[in-house]
DNA sequence: TAAGATTGAATCGTCAATCTTA
DNA sequence: TAAGATTGACGATTCAATCTTA
């Protein structure tokens, strides 16, 4: 007997939960990623990405640091570091207390390419999220959704 | 001026109910397309395919229908036909009605496959969403997340 | 001319293997 | 031997172009 045949089975409203989350994401996600790419801006991972390299400053980052904040796997990251560097938007340099990893560094381009991005992702966020919940709604949505990754530390 | 700077800037509790929307989608999918793959089981996207046509029988369905229902792009769901007919699991005929077509119909093998994914679908939700809710909590969630896709027919 | 559907080329994600240093 | 990180090979996704029939 397997762990999972030990569960019993989902409610309606658990069923309706689980759809409802896909679909909601899909249209929100969508319609963010469309706003990023009508403005001919990178997806919204490179934002992240500069997001965490811009507040940790000229100290740099290293690749398992970030790795941990934004949910990637290793090689997933790498790839993904790969093109942000080939577009100059961050530097990789050694590092001096650990011989096996980089420091990641935000250019001065890539400081530049963040703040554009952050207005046209904050619309983005507005018109897919803002402005069809009150705000009651939204924490209260944050809460239960808040539930479902509780556990995942980070 | 564009459009998008025509929006307002989110509240905090926006932004908040953005990000745990990201989160939560990427732990719950990531539980349960994990436990597929444990089961040795094709991902989700098949399962969807598989019970649109389970649903129609023998009349099979058009593509262009499929695509409507699952939300994908004519080009992702001409070649998730691909794979999935390649396995055996659906056949393509040739449309009677309209000469451009093909009519899609699941094999028996297609339908005994998907009688076999339901089970581990249905726990992974149960371990996914329904063991973190109350059933209260669960449908009041749906209601909202339902708010973020209210305008997309279908 | 437009709708239904597919395809070539390029991009991106994933798995397993590898490399280097701790 | 294990941790940090990358890479080759392969599979999946995306875009634009194409093909066929309405």
């Amino acid at each position: 007997m397997y762990a999972g045949a030990m569960s019993t089975k989902p409610t309606d409203a658990t069923v309706r939960a689980w759809t409802c989350l896909l679909r909601a994401h899909h249209a929100a996600l969508g319609r963010v990623e469309a706003d990023l790419k009508a403005a001919d801006l990178p997806p919204l991972a490179w934002y992240d990405v500069l997001l965490e390299l811009d507040r940790t400053g000229t100290a740099g980052l290293r690749p398992f640091e970030l790795e941990r904040r934004l949910l990637l796997p290793q090689y997933a990251l790498s790839r993904l570091l790969d093109r942000i560097a080939a577009a100059g938007y961050l530097e990789r340099r050694p590092c001096a207390q650990d011989g096996r990893g980089h420091l990641l560094v935000i250019t001065r381009s890539g400081r530049t390419l963040r703040r554009r991005m952050w207005p046209v992702y904050a619309s983005a966020i507005e018109r897919a999220v803002g402005t069809r919940l009150t705000d009651g709604e939204a924490a209260h949505l944050a809460d239960l959704l808040a539930k479902l990754f509780a556990d995942d530390e980070g």
